[in-house]
DNA sequence: TTTATACTTTCCCCTTAGGTCAAAGTTTAT
DNA sequence: ATAAACTTTGACCTAAGGGGAAAGTATAAA
């Protein structure tokens, strides 16, 4: 199949797709008559393994790596599972940081009228010294 | 004073401070002898400023209002609650979509026996149609 | 069969917020 | 006078594609 129902099939843009080709993350044949990419049913599983993943905040690169254990069929979950819980650890800190700011930012909120004066307690926080 | 001591007195990279001069966010004198960014106390104090309000996560734009803001002397603290209020909105929406992944990932991975055999459910999850 | 429409290709520039490196000019210290 | 430290602009790099142009290809309608 082409690239337009690839696309479709897996729920990724048309241009998602042909980026994925070009780092070879997901590469079809080419025709070298018209230089279509040709798409085939496994490609498109590919396709929708990486939109999965990449949902999931996977990077490209780990996408590869993880792509690289599903096609590989002696891999050990062990290694799955290792990526994933760094993952994990990952999106933990950043919920903690998230979190700080957001302690941060409402308690400044808080404290600001909020009316027409100039007077703004967000403000002088900013440009404390 | 130039740029490396405006650097070291607000906390920030030579390369941000001149980034921040080269997008009019904080634009110093030039002098037209040496070529020299020229920079003032005040200069300074909007890149700590800019410095700030950069942790809390506000966007170069975002950062750009709050200046002119901060440099208002007729502003109303009504207009710095209201951006404050939609950056903490933000934060909430991300917040709720990190811990949605968060929860998602670590049911996987406590399905996932992480042995040495290839049967995995995380894979299993990102390649489900 | 011709034409119109839809689809595909490669190529180039754009995004955020700077980082890295190079060549050349300037200032300061020895 | 010269070396070291500082500054300038410029070009290219990051992640993950998006937007659009120009040109080739396929398909459907007239």
């Amino acid at each position: 199949m082409n690239i337009g129902k690839a696309s479709k099939l897996s729920d990724l843009t048309v241009k998602t797709v042909r980026y994925y080709a070009n780092i070879e993350l997901v590469k079809p044949k080419q025709s070298n008559f018209t230089g279509y990419r040709e798409y085939s049913e496994e490609d498109v599983l590919k396709l929708k393994f990486v939109g999965k993943a990449r949902k999931f905040n996977f990077s490209i690169e780990e996408c590869r790596e993880l792509l690289s254990l599903y096609e590989n069929e002696n891999r050990s979950s062990k290694e799955v599972k290792k990526i994933t819980l760094e993952k994990i650890c990952e999106i933990d800190k950043k919920l903690k940081e998230l979190k700080g700011l957001r302690n941060e930012l409402s308690y400044l909120a808080n404290n600001c009228h909020g009316d027409d004066k100039p007077n703004c307690p967000i403000l002088d926080a900013f440009s404390q010294k």
